[in-house]
DNA sequence: CGCTTTTGACCCGCGC
DNA sequence: GCGCGGGTCAAAAGCG
């Protein structure tokens, strides 16, 4: 595996990508939440409504009900440990709590919370030399929604960007369109 | 047979 | 020092 040597991706970009294109899997992403900003207040939703606007429309993905909007978050931990570590958080609309985004994932562990009624789910990247870390809730004020939080970067590629490498550059309807056609 | 999921126990850190 | 909450590990069981 020469997965090891890549410490970091060669497209931050591709951090997160919904391959979550079935019809029944359908989910629309509300909003990214910070997890240094959620987590500390998880009834202000306000703040996270306003972080909306912030990302309008990173990534949109044309013929699906997916917004995906990637922000890497680099902060320590606990703000103890120096350790650099890539959190994310997605707030999704979906009936099922894990989307399939080209990654394997295993569960490792399942935990009550006090925050929510709901349990909370634990995955890692079961590829090997990847720890990445999924984590899985749903909102405590909307169970419509689901919380997935991301830890760490992937020293790999995803069989689906393998997928989407072999595909022709225009394979893809949602890739910005080029200011070619733009006047003078 | 190998891998994933499940569930409980254990450990760590923080707050009181 | 104790209790609480959160996170991870490990063993067993189930499934493909």
């Amino acid at each position: 595996m020469d997965f090891s040597g890549k410490s970091s991706n060669p497209n931050p970009n591709y951090t997160f990508y919904p391959k979550s294109f079935d019809p029944m899997t359908e989910f629309e992403l509300s909003e990214y939440l910070v997890l240094d900003d959620v987590f500390k207040e998880d009834s202000s939703s306000q703040s996270m409504a306003s972080s909306e606007k912030a990302l309008g429309g990173a990534n949109e993905i044309s013929g699906a009900t997916s917004k995906t909007s990637i922000i890497e978050c680099e902060t320590g931990a606990r703000g103890k440990k120096p350790e650099k570590r890539h959190r994310v958080a997605f707030k999704t609309k979906s009936e099922i709590e894990v989307m399939d985004d080209g990654y394997k994932w295993r569960k490792y562990g399942k935990k009550s919370v006090k925050n929510s009624p709901n349990p909370r789910n634990y995955y890692k990247c079961s590829s090997g030399g990847c720890e990445v870390k999924k984590r899985v809730e749903r909102d405590r004020d909307d169970q419509s929604y689901v919380i997935t939080t991301y830890e760490g970067c992937h020293n790999h590629d995803s069989p689906f960007m393998v997928y989407y490498n072999q595909m022709p550059p225009n394979a893809w309807a949602f890739q910005t369109s080029p200011p070619s056609s733009s006047s003078t």
